[in-house]
DNA sequence: ATGTGACTCGCAGTCCGTT
DNA sequence: AAACGGACTGCGAGTCACA
């Protein structure tokens, strides 16, 4: 696996809390995590979990899918 | 978030893995993770990493993304 | 409004086995 | 081949003060 695909994950969140023209600490609030842990996420520092996932797609408002529609995720 | 998305997740999973045609052991081996740690992934009683979830989406050979598109996710 | 290091604690993930 | 359990270690979850 390489390294950075946790950096590529973060800035797809990123991208799509951006779209949706919120902070992160309102993201952090839709989907009870906290604001400094979806920053670090957004860095790519965080391995997050299947349960967190899930969570921010649903704070985002898009199906989890979406958060893997990364070009280098595709193979 | 539905406590079972879990276990719908570890279905597709078992979905991908079946229409490959190998055993939980050979995808354990492919993905480099243990037997019984894909068992209980398939049976929804684990909370996979980020990490995780693209090593057995590569051993699948599938995009990560597949391993989300199930009809529930979506809603 | 965000980045960052450090921290505790529960669970992710492994390894032994039985059914 | 797969479900399931027990015990273990290391890592991710979750939070804080501060820049």
């Amino acid at each position: 696996m390489r390294q950075d695909a946790q950096q590529l994950f973060g800035l797809r969140v990123k991208q799509l809390r951006l779209s949706k023209d919120i902070s992160q600490e309102e993201l952090g609030a839709l989907s009870n995590l906290d604001r400094t842990y979806i920053s670090g996420i957004e860095r790519g520092k965080r391995n997050v979990s299947l349960k967190n996932i899930l969570q921010i797609a649903s704070a985002l408002g898009v199906p989890a899918l979406e958060l893997f529609n990364i070009p280098e995720f595709k193979g």
